[in-house]
DNA sequence: TGTTTGCATGGAA
DNA sequence: TTTCCATGCAAAC
């Protein structure tokens, strides 16, 4: 072996009369090392230690060998063992990079969580917190210049390690442009911080989670991985963007429930649908705190004699007391008048499935002269737990738009014209005068300008698209996206069809709606055709399926780690662990 | 004979 | 293709 200098941070010797081999260079080759017997004797101990017990020593032993700083940002890493090998990259020009700035361009926070993770078995020390503040202003500082030119320090804090690979990369212009749009998705995410919780409906969720799927692949990956990202950002930002201009909070919009074991799968159709006013007026009126659970429209042997509900599925094992049980148990549910109803919750078996039913409720629908076509409103006082019910005759609960996933009522609605019903049972609206204690609900929620005998011909079908706006319960965050500033909502939108809305920098206001033919006609041509959207759908999906086998993946390495803990400290294991997906609710079906 | 119960079927998503 | 669910229907009561 050729000499030169030896890269042993404590060595840097140039002359020995000997040279070994040392660890492989990501590039090619082996390091060099002089013949310093003491060094590899050390090197060896370190080795063996470290590997067999799979830790770090938590003493900071600045003068051994085997710690060696960073050559970015000065931090000292642990080299040579197993353990250490996840957190710093080898450079071919001698001296270690830690991953902290061997990916801070792409993923600025990862590489500190993940830091913190393979570290949690030494405490947070001095060293650590001064890397980690210098590293979020570094970070800051670099997102701050507007692009890093090639030549600057970000440019050169994203190549230090990576050069070779990205630049000989035929892809590297791809990289490029991905940069771009990633530098203005991680400025969103800067706003969020470290703690930022993973919500998969949000643009800063997608990201997140995105981080925790792959990060120890290289920078060139993690643009590549935008790819898969866009198509994600594209619907969110299709389908969760909504006006935020002067508001109509009398409209009766679907909002997905806000807890439960199935919030994110529940059909829309059975979100419950409440007025911003009724909201407001449930929390102020009640003591306790009310949960809306769902809601479903009477089907004709929903409201006919037989006397049974028909319950959603996934509702009913949602949100409804487990039953293991054909026969079910009693339910005790009060509506809006106060009387406490008791229905027979049970179910049977339907092909591979489950069907839930409310029996006896032929008493109840006479009761309230219920109907198909009617709705039929389900809410949980918290903290007691009681179920409470309400009601919506059909006379006030029209759609606006037939193929809306996410319908909105808006009072009667006659042809094109929207009209308010005083004379209609709100669901909610009953459930407030229920809370106030009043023995007659009535409904005085809509002001004037949308009240029956106020019709306002103009406010057509056409012209609900102006009465958008965002959800009140929820705050938006701002994503900055190839300069336009766009407002994200956690929630869904919760008004008929989608809709995408843009603020430009110049404030000026812009919204599409993407079902519109006559706003969604453009004479320009597309910027994206057919092949590329059917490609962003694939590679969409694609990304769900990995993602999924990623998280099983995660899940058997985790339970891998504890089983060898559990060997290790000597704890009989005796089969008890649990088996992965198994949960306390498997028993909830006999089928 | 009318009602209830348990399950099957098929359309829709 | 799978799952959900509205409804039909036959057996039991």
């Amino acid at each position: 072996m050729e000499g030169g200098v030896c890269m042993n941070g404590n060595c840097t010797s140039s002359n020995s009369a000997e040279w070994k081999k040392g660890w492989p260079l990501p590039a090619s080759g082996f390091a060099t090392l002089c013949s310093n017997r003491e060094y590899i004797k050390m090197k060896m101990w370190e080795l063996r230690t470290a590997y067999s017990d799979l830790v770090f020593c938590e003493t900071f032993h600045s003068e051994e060998t085997g710690w060696r700083e960073c050559t970015s940002c000065g931090k000292y890493l642990h080299c040579g063992c197993i353990a250490s090998s996840t957190l710093l990259e080898l450079l071919d020009t001698g001296g270690v990079n830690c991953t902290g700035c061997n990916y801070s361009f792409l993923q600025p926070f990862t590489h500190l969580e993940e830091k913190h993770k393979v570290c949690d078995l030494s405490t947070e020390n001095d060293t650590d917190r001064n890397f980690r503040r210098m590293n979020a202003n570094m970070i800051s500082r670099k997102l701050d210049n507007d692009l890093v030119s090639p030549e600057g320090i970000g440019y050169k804090l994203l190549l230090s390690s990576n050069q070779s690979r990205i630049r000989s990369s035929k892809n590297y212009d791809m990289f490029q442009q991905s940069r771009s749009l990633h530098k203005s998705l991680v400025d969103t995410n800067l706003s969020i911080g470290l703690s930022a919780s993973s919500n998969s409906n949000t643009l800063a969720g997608v990201i997140a989670e995105e981080r925790q799927l792959n990060t120890a692949v290289s920078s060139f990956q993690q643009g590549c991985r935008l790819c898969h990202v866009l198509p994600r950002v594209l619907a969110i930002l299709a389908a969760g963007l909504e006006s935020n201009s002067s508001s109509i909070t009398q409209l009766r919009v679907a909002r997905p429930p806000v807890e439960g074991r199935i919030k994110s799968q529940l059909l829309p159709r059975y979100w419950p649908r409440i007025t911003d006013q009724e909201l407001q007026q449930i929390s102020a009126e009640s003591n306790s705190t009310i949960v809306l659970l769902f809601e479903k429209v009477l089907s004709a042997s929903d409201a006919g004699r037989i006397g049974r509900l028909v319950l959603p599925k996934a509702c009913a094992e949602a949100y409804f007391p487990l039953i293991s049980q054909p026969e079910g148990l009693p339910l005790r549910i009060q509506d809006v008048k106060g009387k406490e109803w008791v229905f027979q919750f049970r179910f049977w078996p339907n092909n591979n499935s489950s069907m839930y039913v409310l029996e006896g409720i032929t008493p109840c629908n006479q009761s309230m002269q219920l109907q198909a076509g009617d709705t039929i409103t389900f809410s949980r006082m918290d903290p007691k737990g009681k179920l409470l019910m309400g009601f919506r005759k059909a006379s006030n609960n029209v759609s606006i738009h037939k193929d809306s996933h996410y319908p909105v009522d808006v009072g009667d609605f006659q042809g094109d014209t929207l009209m308010g019903n005083a004379e209609s049972l709100s669901g909610y609206s009953g459930l407030i005068q229920s809370l106030k204690g009043s023995k007659s609900p009535s409904m005085d929620l809509f002001p004037n300008h949308i009240y029956p005998g106020n019709i306002n011909p103009q406010i057509t079908e056409k012209n609900v698209q102006n009465l958008l706006r965002p959800s009140p319960i929820v705050k938006p965050s701002t994503v900055l996206v190839e300069d336009h500033e766009i407002e994200e909502f956690d929630e869904p939108p919760v008004f008929g069809k989608r809709s995408i809305f843009i603020v430009h920098f110049s404030r000026e206001h812009e919204q599409f709606n993407i079902n519109d033919p006559v706003r969604c006609s453009c004479f320009a041509p597309d910027e994206m055709d057919s092949w590329e959207l059917d490609y962003l759908v694939r590679m969409h999906k694609d990304f769900t399926k990995r993602r999924k086998l990623t998280s099983l993946k995660l899940v058997h390495r985790q339970e891998s780690r504890e089983k060898i803990k559990a060997q290790t400290n000597g704890v009989a294991t005796g089969g008890n662990l649990s088996e992965p997906g198994s949960s306390s609710g498997d028993n909830h079906k006999t089928s």
